[in-house]
RNA sequence: GGCGCCGUGGCCGAGUGGCUGAGGCACGGGUCUGCAAAACCCGUUACACCGGUUCGAUUCCGGUCGGCGCCUCCA
């Protein structure tokens, strides 16, 4: 396994921390809207990582944090005349939601912010032991960025040059305009927990580290995220963790790139956002997953109907050669003629497969060698010179294939077809049968209109749902 | 300005120091079919530009142009 890490910008060999563990951490949303398709990424990431690790024998704990507190929710709580905490459970249900929804199972464990306060507490203590942090009169406790010799190591920017953009909000006594806040003292009506600084909240970073140390332990293996993350995000995680361990906080830094809607990033800063709620009125769960995966994880991409519809034309593809495989009727015999031809077709894209998501999940690649075997799967069936053995051989394959890479619901064609529709496709069949072409051509409009496509195939007929 | 990523055929998108150019979509031709769909077969002057290294570069190095991201809201 090859896998980039954006802190040494190479592509190194993987292999966990633990033997056969792999331990993952990847940051989930700020709860403080819903979340849109930009936000999917590296959530679909994260899972399909976690089944290619499996697939490989390996077993995986991935965490993916929830921040249920942050100045953005208590912002919005405000406007609205609610509490921080209604706000951040409205859209964690919702997050929840929304990604269920894509049929990829959950991460592991999924921790709040606010539950976790008490190790967030305990690390700052940490860090104030250490060196690293102050607290300032108002209660306030700021990193002292000039005290890790290492700041800027994973965005490669040189302390002195951002010294210029920093910002200092009226009324923070920041020693230097780079620190930035691990505890926030409150506000009167902020919602705040106690601490030795006094009533106040995490700031945002710090959850992060805290979780991620809990549940992952010291120099972890995978710590993902969006590439707009880098800075400050995960530079201050770097900061926070290896200034309280002095250790190496995470062994490989994973960062998906950006998706664009017409050249520009899509960015509820910006206004430019389609929500993952929103595009999955639109489009089949699958049909996003396979836009996602059909390129590489680390490239920009373009958002857009027509890539949209391309990916559903794919996805559309691979049902089709499940429905084809599920229909077979060939050979009984154990050897048919064309079985050891179809066996080679099945262990060489399973392999060419393998070895694209072991360098550096190469999603577009393994999708590549799913369509090449699908094509000759195919090929033999139409041929028929195949057993049924090595048909489902090839099945089982193929859905194994699909399945690492989040697809596997087009193996699920059983779909079911109404008896009326049945009634109206046998019909037809008996017409076709009886060469009265025109009454064969109405009933398949009649079916057309109940939303399903009839298809002659070799032993009778096959009704599918229309896309 | 600093840092980082990228530029592949009509479109999307893998990949590689040479034996050639994954795959998908679209389009055209064919096979099958009453028609249609599905499927299969065939086809469509690819590697931004300029130098360099090399027997040979789309692939390595340097530069130019263009695009994107980050430089304390961001997945």
């Amino acid at each position: 396994m090859r896998l980039y890490d954006s802190l040494t910008q190479e592509k190194r060999d993987f292999v966990p921390r633990d033997g056969d563990h792999v331990t993952m951490y990847f940051c989930g949303p700020t709860v403080y809207n819903y979340v849109h398709l930009g936000n999917a990424r590296p959530f679909v990431l994260s899972l399909v990582a976690k089944r290619f690790f499996q697939s490989v024998g390996w077993k995986v704990t991935l965490v993916e944090n929830i921040t249920d507190i942050d100045d953005r929710i208590i912002n919005k709580a405000q406007k609205e005349g609610r509490t921080a905490r209604e706000v951040a459970e409205e859209f964690a249900a919702a997050y929840i939601e929304d990604t269920n929804r894509l049929g990829l199972g959950r991460p592991d464990i999924e921790p709040c912010a606010t539950e976790h306060v008490s190790e967030i507490v305990a690390l700052i203590e940490r860090l104030i032991a250490n060196g690293h942090a102050y607290a300032v009169a108002n209660g306030d406790v700021y990193y002292k960025v000039e005290s890790f010799g290492a700041y800027g190591k994973l965005s490669k920017q040189r302390i002195e040059e951002m010294q210029h953009g920093a910002r200092v909000t009226p009324g923070e006594e920041k020693d230097s305009p780079l620190d930035f806040a691990l505890w926030k003292a409150a506000k009167p009506g902020e919602p705040s927990w106690s601490s030795p600084w006094g009533q106040g909240r995490p700031g945002w970073h710090i959850e992060c580290s805290a979780m991620g140390l809990k549940y992952l332990g010291e120099g972890f293996d995978i710590h993902g995220g969006g590439r707009d993350l880098i800075f400050p995000h995960h530079e201050n995680e770097i900061a926070q963790s290896e200034g309280a361990l002095g250790g190496d906080f995470v062994r490989f830094w994973v960062h998906n790139g950006m998706l664009n809607t017409r050249d520009e990033k899509m960015s509820k800063s910006i206004g430019n956002i389609f929500l993952l709620r929103e595009a999955l009125k639109e489009y089949r769960p699958e049909t996003l997953i396979c836009f996602f995966v059909s390129s590489h994880y680390r490239s920009p991409i373009e958002f857009s109907a027509d890539s949209l519809a391309e990916a559903g034309q794919q996805v559309e593809r691979l049902r089709n050669v499940f429905r084809a495989l599920v229909d077979y009727q060939g050979p009984s015999v154990a050897d048919a003629p064309g079985d050891a031809e179809l066996t080679a077709a099945v262990e060489k894209y399973r392999g060419a497969h393998r070895e694209a998501m072991a360098d550096d999940l190469n999603t577009g690649g393994a999708l590549g060698e799913v369509f090449a075997l699908a094509r000759e799967v195919n090929a033999a069936l139409a041929a028929k010179t195949v057993s049924e053995a090595a048909v489902e051989q090839a099945r089982q394959a193929l859905s194994d294939m699909v399945y690492v890479l989040g697809l596997d619901a087009v193996t699920r064609t059983a779909q079911e077809v109404p008896a009326e529709v049945l009634v109206l496709a046998e019909a037809r069949a008996r017409a076709r049968a009886e060469r009265k072409f025109a009454e064969a051509d109405r009933l398949r409009d009649e079916i057309a209109a109940a939303g399903f496509e009839v298809r002659d195939v070799p032993d009778g007929f096959r009704v599918v749902p229309r896309e």
